[in-house]
DNA sequence: GCCGGAAACC
DNA sequence: GGTTTCCGGC
């Protein structure tokens, strides 16, 4: 029998039970989220794992920005086994797996600290995103950790995801961009945003990577390394972010992208795309945010927001269109953050709270053997149709309990919250979710240029698009 | 623990 | 292409 354990295609609807404010849009879990895959890849699971307050006492960012530790190795081993069908995994050949990564600094190592690893975005984004301008863009430049940039300013998922003047449509699991639903321009099947979860998620520096980051969280004027911010004068103000102390850059540096917000907020050219009304902030029910549905057939609320930031904005698309699609494109994240989000981690049912007998990973784990116990943190992952590899596994059956039920005993308001990151450049702690509380409830509109007006037409605002680029240039 | 080559696998 | 598996070396 196949191994559909993990079944990466058939990912059930995202958990209700996760908390909105720390997930992938679920589009970043479809199996077109990973360019050249049609599995998920081993740095999206890992930002997957990241991302779920469940396995904080087994992987959680750490350190410095898109740092991350493992602090279980076996544990995180397994679970990857789990999600491959790969009983027999273990920690020396994820590891194996991850400097794979090297070479395509998607990820790269931190000399001196065990199990600890760095996500380079700006480098995930040039391997996935190949038609961006980032070499001219002062994100890169400044942030680049392998092009001898030595600090990075401005490395912000709001940067990163400025640098993306169009959302996914996370509503039917395609984007915007999605290949073969978008007539192929010249980089038709390129543009999206599906390879970078961590632009809405991921939030180094802190124990939970703050996603759904409402309106920019940053204190204006926020000072562009490169001054160049034609869009959005100050529209997202930090102030909208109770948990940034003003003046504070580091937490902002990660706080990634406000999929809470709406395209509507976008400054360009997403904004434009919605129509009038969504554009004008429409606000889309709790019900949206259920996280019941997987955003398979429309109804999935886009969770993805780009930031207020255009300013590097060096993309040369043209081919606004696929307008169709946009009907799933992101509404207005108005709603409280409690109401629910749509996890991508498709699979993963996560009993959070809700588990019994809950035992650590660390505890129960003792390598990826086969023997594990039958419970699992992963109810999705039923490994009892894993293949011929696998048969002999039964033990390594999942979905019992979610043994890791005890860590999501995390209070998301922070009231519980997993320590946070020991970063000394980090401002007082603010809670263990930053983002939690920088969702506002009614994100403020967006100042957009009369240019990139909704009523604008597409290829005055590419114009427009192509005249800013140059200017930037 | 970490690294990277090599080969196999899917 | 993206691992998975194995392995020798540091």
């Amino acid at each position: 029998m196949d191994c559909n354990c993990v079944s990466d295609l058939l990912l059930p609807p995202v958990p209700a039970l996760w908390t909105p404010g720390f997930a992938f849009p679920d589009w970043a879990y479809k199996p077109e989220s990973s360019p050249g895959s049609r599995q998920i890849q081993l740095w999206h699971f890992i930002l997957e794992l990241l991302q779920k307050e469940e396995y904080q006492g087994v992987i959680a960012w750490q350190g410095d920005y898109g740092e991350f530790v493992i602090k279980d190795p076996d544990e995180v081993a397994r679970l990857w086994g789990l999600r491959k069908c790969k009983p027999h995994m273990n920690y020396d050949k994820l590891s194996r797996a991850l400097r794979y990564y090297y070479n395509k600094r998607i990820l790269h190592k931190t000399k001196g600290k065990r199990f600890t690893y760095k996500f380079n975005f700006s480098k995930v984004v040039l391997v996935n995103y190949p038609i961006l301008d980032m070499a001219n863009s002062p994100f890169f430049l400044a942030q680049n950790h392998f092009n001898g940039g030595a600090t990075a300013p401005d490395c912000t998922p709001e940067a990163i995801q400025s640098l993306f003047p169009r959302l996914p449509d996370s509503g039917r699991g395609t984007s915007l961009f999605d290949r073969g639903t978008t007539a192929p321009g010249p980089e038709g099947d390129k543009l999206r945003l599906d390879a970078f979860p961590f632009l809405s998620s991921g939030a180094p520096c802190y124990s939970k990577p703050p996603s759904l980051l409402g309106p920019y969280p940053r204190n204006p004027p926020f000072d562009y390394p490169w001054g160049f911010n034609p869009y959005l004068p100050g529209a997202f103000s930090l102030n909208n972010c109770p948990k940034l102390p003003p003046g504070s850059l580091y937490p902002s540096q990660f706080y990634p992208s406000p999929l809470q917000s709406s395209l509507s907020q976008l400054p360009h050219p997403f904004s434009s795309l919605l129509p009038p009304a969504e554009a004008g902030g429409g606000e889309r029910g709790a019900a949206g945010q259920t996280g019941g549905t997987n955003g398979t057939a429309g109804g999935q609320p886009l969770r993805l927001t780009l930031p207020p930031y255009p300013g590097s904005l060096s993309i040369v698309r043209t081919d606004i269109g696929n307008g169709a699609s946009l009907g799933e494109r992101e509404r207005v994240e108005a709603s409280p953050p409690a109401t629910g989000l749509s996890l991508g981690l498709g699979a993963v049912g996560l009993g959070a709270g809700t588990g019994t007998g809950q035992q650590s990973p660390t505890e129960r784990r003792g390598g990826v053997k086969p023997d594990l116990d039958s419970d699992s943190d992963l109810e999705i992952t039923d490994l009892s149709d894993c293949s011929s590899e696998n048969e002999n596994e039964h033990e390594f059956s999942v979905g019992k309990e979610s043994s890791l039920a005890n860590r999501s005993q995390i209070v998301l308001d922070g009231k519980k919250g997993s320590a946070l990151p020991p970063i000394s450049s980090l401002p007082p702690p603010v809670s263990p979710h930053p983002l939690k509380s920088l969702i506002p409830v009614s994100p403020p509109p967006p100042s957009l240029p009369p240019s990139l007006s909704p009523s604008m037409a597409l290829h005055d605002r590419h114009r427009e698009t192509e005249t800013l680029k140059m200017i930037h240039s």
